[in-house]
DNA sequence: GCCATATTCAAGAACTTTCGCGAATATGCG
DNA sequence: CGCATATTCGCGAAAGTTCTTGAATATGGC
C-alpha cells in the first residue's frame, strides 16, 4: 500500500502486465480459424483432425491454432490413446462469443456485408432467446436440431427432434402436418437450419428458423439435454 | 440457395470472410493499451491527449490505437473544434469487456497473477451487482465514488455521492460516524477504491469496496445518473 | 493572414503471427 | 519389436503489428 504511491513507474508495469494478459485473450480469438475451431468445438468434442478436415485446414495448422486457444483457457484437451479431444471451455467461452458477434455485427459493417453475401436474404428467424420460449411454449409447435446426429448427441435443446440435414433429404425424419416447425443448427453463422427450413417449406410445411445454438442457449443460462 | 451447393469453395471462401471479419473485434482488442484506453473511455469522454497521458503513451501513439478501435466500432468519435472526443461506443462494449475479463481471469492464472502482484493481497470486496444491491438496500449504507469529479459527472450509480481520492485526504468529504461505507471507482482493475477503503479505515470508519465501475453496472442492466 | 495547438499521417525498424513443410514424438496393435 | 496413425515440433518465408519520429493538416484566436 505505501510502496503504491513511492513509484509512478511501478504502478505503470503491473498495470501494463494486467492489461497485457488480458489483452491474451482477445489475442487468441483475432484470428478467423480460431473462431471457426471455437464455434466448432461449442458443438462437441472434436479430434484435431476432425476440426481440421470440417475448418478445411491441415492437421498441423489445426494444432497450433488449438493450442494456441487452450493456452488462454478458452478450449480444454482431454488425450484418449493417440487422438486428442479438444472442446469448448465452458459458458464463459460462449457468453465471450455471443457478445463478439453483437459487437462485431452491430459495429462492423462488413460482418453484416459478409454475413449477407453468404446467407443471401434470408429471413431473421428467432433470434433471441425469449421469442425461442415464446414459440415453443405453443404445444402445436415441434422444435428440429438439423445438426449431424453426434452434435445432438452432445447437446442439443430441451425437447429437440433430431432431423439432420440427410435424414430430413431422404424423409428418414417423421414430420406430421398438423404440427409447426422451429428449426435451429450451430448458430447464427450456421446454414443448416436454412437450408432445412427451405426443405420442409418446399414439401408444403410450416417451418420458420431458430438463430441461437445450444451454446447461445447455455450462455443465456438455459440448460441442454444429452443422448446417453 | 441453389448455388450454395454447387461449390464447397464458394462456402469456405465465405465463411472464412465471415469470421475473418468478426474477428476484427478480438484483434482490435488484443493490445494491453488498447484494452487501458477502452476502460478509460467507458468512465467518460476524453481528448487523445488526455488518455495519452493517462495511459503513459505518446499522444501519436494514442490517436493510432483510437483509430483502431474506432473503425471497429467499440469507440465513437465527436469532434469539436480542434479536439476528438472519443467514448466507448454504447453498451455491448461493457458487456464484452465484462466477458473478456471473465473469462481472462478464470482461465489465465498470469492474470490473476498480474491483479495480486499489483494489488497485493486485498480482500474481494463486493464483486456482483447483486452483492451491490442488497448492501446498498441497507439505509444506513452510503455508496462513494471515488473517481475524479468529471468521471462522477459524466456517470454515476444512483445514490452515489463524489468522494474523489484528494477530497477525501484532505477531508473536505463529510463522512457522519453513523453510517457505513461502499466505495467504487473505476472498475475492477482500478485502485482508487482501494485507496479510499484503507483512507476511511484509517479513521475508523466501517467501509467496504465494490469491484465494479459504472461500466459494469450499465453492463448488467442498470441504470446511471448524471450531473446537469 | 499568421500563429499556437490538437490531431493525424507516413515511413521505417523491431518484433510477432501465420502457415506450409518435413521431421519428431507417442500410442496402440499385431 | 516394428508399423500405422494422431499429434506436435521446428524452421523459414511472407505478412502483419507496434512504436517512434518528424511532417502534414486543420481549427480557432489575435
Amino acid at each position: 500500500m505505501a510502496e503504491r504511491r513511492t513509484s509512478g513507474s511501478r504502478k505503470r508495469r503491473f498495470k501494463d502486465e494486467l492489461y497485457a494478459a488480458v489483452a491474451r485473450v482477445p489475442a487468441a480469438l483475432a484470428n478467423g480459424h480460431r473462431l471457426e475451431l471455437l464455434d466448432l468445438l461449442s458443438q462437441r468434442p472434436r479430434t484435431v483432425q476432425d476440426v481440421a478436415a470440417e475448418a478445411g485446414i491441415t492437421v498441423a495448422n489445426a494444432s497450433q491454432h488449438l493450442q494456441v486457444l487452450a493456452r488462454c483457457g478458452l478450449v480444454a484437451v482431454e488425450r484418449r490413446g493417440t487422438f486428442a479431444h479438444y472442446r469448448a471451455a465452458g459458458p464463459a467461452v460462449y457468453r465471450l462469443l455471443v457478445e463478439l458477434r453483437a459487437v462485431a455485427e452491430s459495429a462492423d459493417a462488413s460482418v453484416a456485408d459478409a454475413e449477407q453475401a453468404y446467407f443471401g436474404p434470408r429471413e431473421p428467424g428467432i433470434r433471441t432467446i425469449d421469442g425461442a420460449r415464446d414459440a415453443l411454449a405453443d404445444a402445436h409447435t415441434a422444435l428440429l436440431d438439423a445438426r449431424p446426429r453426434e452434435e445432438y448427441e452432445a447437446a442439443h435443446l430441451p425437447g429437440a427432434i433430431s432431423a439432420p440435414l440427410d435424414a430430413l433429404r431422404s424423409g428418414k425424419v417423421a414430420l406430421p402436418r398438423s404440427k409447426q416447425y422451429v428449426v435451429y443448427c450451430r448458430g447464427p453463422y450456421c446454414v443448416f437450419a436454412d437450408e432445412a427450413v427451405a426443405l420442409l417449406r418446399e414439401r408444403g410445411l410450416d417451418a420458420r428458423r431458430l438463430s441461437l445454438g445450444p451454446a447461445e442457449w447455455v450462455a443465456a443460462g438455459g440448460d441442454v439435454q444429452r443422448v446417453g
